[in-house]
DNA sequence: CCATGAAACCTTGCCACAGAAAAGT
DNA sequence: TAACTTTTCTGTGGCAAGGTTTCAT
């Protein structure tokens, strides 16, 4: 199976191997007309040029090794693997071998942002003209996105002297948290992080100053790179239409994004530096925040013991007190190319373990104790099916 | 227009377990 | 330092309980 979050490949360009056209980031996609290794950004520059670049066939790097191009795609890990790390990884074990694959297609045109795989294992590819739909409906809202994006520069010192989007009731003048916990998320949006890279020599490729806005979509959405080889399946329910409940996530997320208001918050913070140990996402956050962000602290932190996020480790972000009318215009632009990139599905991080999840057998919804009987019956089903296929499938339900 | 109760909606915690990562030897 | 073993931790889905919001009266 394949590791999980395994961020150090990010940390301290040390990527398995690095794009042949900046060196500045790992590659993510291989070019085979090109014969070249590139990063999401130079692939988003080079094939976007012109008609004929953006018929470049190019493949996923391999999520394993990140050194050779993808020829499957496993449809259990919704990973994409190179022909070595295919066979090593699915013959470890008997359930591995169960996995289905299928060989990796590849991607043509301009495609924007990270990969994703429909429900089909397909490579999903954006049209550059998917924007320009949107256009006329950006413009309407731009007024309001205006005050929306607004309130998300929490900087603005009237802002947060008023209180009007704030209801943290600690008065205390010595704070200067000013939501920057829960910045966790406003990082992502208004890419605080790059604040801090000034102050953070070791910083990863995220804090180059060529970030353009392909880059930005990077955080928007889980990223493979992020996870440092598994991989991420969107999930989208029914005919893939945003649920109500989602609606209303995004409601939540744009306008209590600081979590002061969310009165149903588990997460329990307190504003004098600490957080208590109840800190706690809902499987709804998982889609809500972006993944990349978790993993970007975690790429400099090590593990922290259960149930703490450990925020004050490292270099503390220095946060700009003032911003001049050129820095609040580019964050304004940056906020609103990230919101146009949201999403809200869910976001299955391990597929493999939501197939497990989906066979163990519960009581009142709870995951309990399989017993001798079913485990020798899961084995012989198992034995039996890889038989007479010779390939595993991962059952669906 | 306000208060009240009911209904609908939403959030959270719980559980077992495979597997990744860290820690120990 | 490498190899191996043990321990710790994470993520997964469905249900119930409890909290919140909406609506009718």
């Amino acid at each position: 199976m394949l590791k999980e979050e395994s961020n150090d490949a990010a940390a301290g360009n040390s990527w398995p191997r690095i794009c042949d056209t900046c060196r500045v980031a790992a590659c993510t996609v291989y070019c085979r007309a090109d014969s070249a290794y590139l990063c999401s950004g130079c692939d988003a520059t080079i094939h976007a040029a012109n008609r004929v670049a953006s018929r470049h066939e190019r493949v996923w790097v391999c999520e394993a090794c990140e050194r050779a191009p993808a020829a499957f795609l496993c449809k259990a890990d919704a990973a994409s693997l190179c022909t070595a790390c295919d066979a090593d990884i699915h013959s470890a074990n008997p359930l591995a071998r169960r996995h289905q694959r299928v060989p990796i297609l590849p991607i043509s045109g301009f495609h924007r942002g990270p990969p994703a795989t429909d429900h089909g294992g397909q490579i999903i590819v954006e049209s550059t003209l998917a924007d320009t739909t949107e256009d006329g409906l950006d413009e309407a809202m731009d007024e309001e996105d205006e005050d929306e994006a607004a309130s998300w520069l929490l900087l603005n010192p009237v802002k947060n002297s008023n209180g009007s989007n704030n209801n943290n009731t600690n008065n205390n003048p010595s704070n200067n948290n000013n939501g920057f916990f829960f910045g966790v998320e406003m990082d992502d949006y208004l890419d605080l992080v790059e604040y801090n890279s000034s102050s953070c020599a070791d910083q990863n490729q995220f804090s180059t100053t060529s970030a353009t806005n392909d880059q930005h979509n990077q955080y928007a959405v889980p990223h493979k790179i992020s996870y440092g080889g598994d991989s991420v399946v969107p999930v989208q329910y029914g005919d893939g239409k945003v649920t109500q409940m989602q609606m209303q996530q995004q409601h939540k997320h744009n306008f209590h994004q600081l979590g002061m208001e969310y009165e149903s918050s588990k997460a329990a913070y307190s504003y004098d530096g600490s957080i208590t140990h109840t800190v706690s996402v809902s499987s709804m956050d998982v889609g809500v925040v972006p993944d990349s962000t978790m993993s970007d602290m975690s790429v400099s932190h090590p593990r922290t013991p259960k149930g703490t996020i450990d925020l004050f480790n490292g270099p503390t972000i220095q946060m700009p007190t003032q911003l001049s009318p050129m820095d609040r215009e580019a964050r304004v632009l940056r906020y609103r190319e990230k919101k146009k990139t949201r999403k809200f599905e869910k976001t299955i991080r391990y597929a493999s373990r939501k197939a497990y999840a989906e066979t163990r057998p519960r009581i009142k919804g709870r995951f309990a104790k399989r017993t001798d009987i079913e485990v020798e019956v899961d084995q012989m089903f198992s034995t039996s099916l890889m038989g007479e296929t010779g390939y595993g499938i991962v059952p669906s339900f």
